[in-house]
RNA sequence: CGGGGUGUAGCGCAGUCCGGUUAGCGCACCUGCUUUGGGAGCAGGGGGUCGCGAGUUCGAAUCUCGCCACCCCGACCA
């Protein structure tokens, strides 16, 4: 049974009823008293705590570091980049007080109206103005550039409607922000970024991603170009989870950042910037969960390997622990993380449906029974499939393991996709293949009219211009007119 | 912001149409005993401003009006 949205917005902490209203999500977040926003519970938060710690290991490889700029943003900086404040100015939220004052009549507090600012200052919905603000007084010489720098923050964007995961109005993420002495420099960390996000979606996340280009209907607001990573959920519908612009000199000539060059001449700077967020793990999730609940990639997953004792007694489970004891050392001395659950208040079948719930890649079961003849149950969450194992050599054994289920269910997301991507040569057999859930590959007039169109009709957009796509022109599905190449069509969240 | 829906215990819900005992059920929680290789059984127990505010009435979870919140579908967007 497929994930849909539906089920990740659902609230049901009931274990009893978890088969309908797949709970999943209720040990990742929960709705706060805060439109759109949600809490992500210790759970949720260290599947997010590790993809931030592969990502930013990425960053740091490829020359990145880690700096932080302010939350609140002057007004007048988002209105230095006509595009940008286009895009963003409708999803604001502005601060225009900066005291509150117990009420006149006594009932709690009010916002004290003679702490009105003299300008208001807007939450970040992204950073790129103060930041071009702050790299104005960075650079000066081409001996400056480039500045590679990276944040993780908290953005906000009041959208008009929200989604759990997928469009909270307050979320999490990274975003870069490179400044490059040459356009090819800064066309190149972008394409660069995209690559490493690809990398990060299907070696970490499991999820195969398609590489592109978006059209100039679906480009970020200020950018001369941007890339992007899709990835199709379980329903067919795709996700856009990653993007990387190339800004140009837009962001350097309406903050005035300009730089000398080797030739002793005055230039603009060029830029990039790039992000992903906690919208991640509504792919993850719907990528791979099945009705049993999460299934987690092993990379990602904050507890690999989980251990249930099956014992009657005290003096059973004393057993049990001692024979244990070295496979969890073991364990964790081969960079596996474990947790021996020996508690005693819940009985091992709750356990096992927990873990399950929980995603968690591998479970073995030591009981009475291994205890005599010397093995473990190993079960494993992507198949459910349970082997009885020897113990000798099962540490080794659980390494292989959980790379080969790392690669199934990258190769079972991969091969759901590869079967519901088809190309379409006409208008009505491109609406039937949309309706199937798939992505489909068909000619456009390359016009944002045609774009348009075809979304008030179908509901589907663009995607992108897959970088490694078909190139070979054709004619435009909807117009009959020449396209040069086809381009992913699909439904998205 | 338009259309639809929902708001009753920590969670999921019934009760509302047609007003009338002390507001009920499942799960969760607490105590005890028995259990423990797939979400335990029995017994007992605790927990409620029925979203908020007015109104109608002898009497309101139930009827009326207003407000608020959340969910779904749109528009918007990562």
């Amino acid at each position: 049974m497929a994930i849909e949205l539906k089920d990740l917005t659902k609230r049901a902490d009931n274990y009893s009823q978890w088969y309908n209203d797949l709970v999943v999500k209720a040990d990742l977040a929960e709705q706060s008293a805060v439109r759109g926003c949600m809490v992500i519970k210790p759970y949720g938060y260290a599947i997010w705590e590790k993809m931030q710690h592969e990502l930013d290991r990425m960053f740091k490889e490829t020359g990145h570091v880690n700096a932080y700029f302010p939350l609140l943003i002057p007004k007048s900086f988002l209105s230095r980049e006509a595009e940008h404040v286009e895009g963003f100015a409708k999803e604001c939220a502005v601060v225009t007080h900066h005291r509150l004052m117990n009420s006149p009549d006594g009932q709690g507090v009010v916002v004290d109206p003679e702490a009105r600012l003299e300008e208001e200052l807007i939450i970040r919905p992204t950073s790129e103005t103060i930041i071009w603000n702050t790299y104005k007084n960075w650079i000066h010489s081409y001996r400056d550039l480039p500045i590679l720098c990276n944040q993780w923050a908290n953005v906000m964007r009041w959208e008009m409607r929200t989604r759990m995961f997928l469009r909270t109005a307050e979320f999490l993420w990274q975003e870069g922000h490179t400044a490059h002495a040459t356009k090819e420099e800064a066309l190149e960390e972008a394409t660069k970024m995209i690559n490493l996000y690809a990398d990060f979606a299907e070696r970490f996340m499991a999820v195969p991603v398609i590489k592109g280009v978006k059209t100039a209907h679906e480009r970020f607001a200020g950018a001369l170009e941007t890339f992007t990573i899709e990835a199709m959920m379980q329903d067919g519908k795709a996700l856009q989870s990653g993007t990387s612009h190339f800004l140009g000199q837009n962001f350097a000539k309406a903050f005035d950042v300009k730089f000398i060059n080797k030739q002793n001449e005055l230039e603009y700077v060029w830029a990039s910037s790039w992000g992903v967020s906690t919208r991640l793990m509504g792919a993850l999730i719907m990528t791979h969960s099945d009705d049993n609940g999460l299934v987690l990639p092993p990379r990602l997953a904050p507890t690999q390997v989980v251990i249930v004792p099956i014992f009657r007694n005290d003096e059973q489970l004393a057993i049990i622990n001692e024979k244990v004891e070295p496979i969890v050392a073991q364990l964790k001395s081969a960079g596996i993380s474990v947790k021996y659950d020996n508690a005693d208040n819940k009985r091992p079948g709750f356990k096992f449906a927990d873990y399950e719930l929980k995603g968690v890649p591998v479970r073995l079961v030591l009981g009475a029974r291994d205890i005599e003849s010397g093995t473990i149950e190993v079960m494993r969450r992507d198949t459910l499939e349970k082997s009885v194992e020897q113990l000798e050599g099962i540490v080794e054994k659980i390494k292989v393991l959980l790379e080969e289920i790392q690669d199934n269910i990258f190769k079972k997301a991969l091969k759901h996709r590869e079967e519901k991507t088809v190309i379409a040569n006409s208008y009505d057999e491109f609406k039937q293949r949309l309706d199937e859930g798939c992505f489909v590959m068909a000619h456009w007039d390359g016009t944002t009219e045609t774009e348009e169109r075809v979304k008030e009709e179908t509901k589907a957009t663009i995607r992108c211009l897959p970088l490694d796509g078909d190139t070979t022109p054709g004619t435009c599905i909807f117009t009959g007119r020449p396209s040069a190449r086809r381009v992913l069509f699909a439904r998205n969240y």
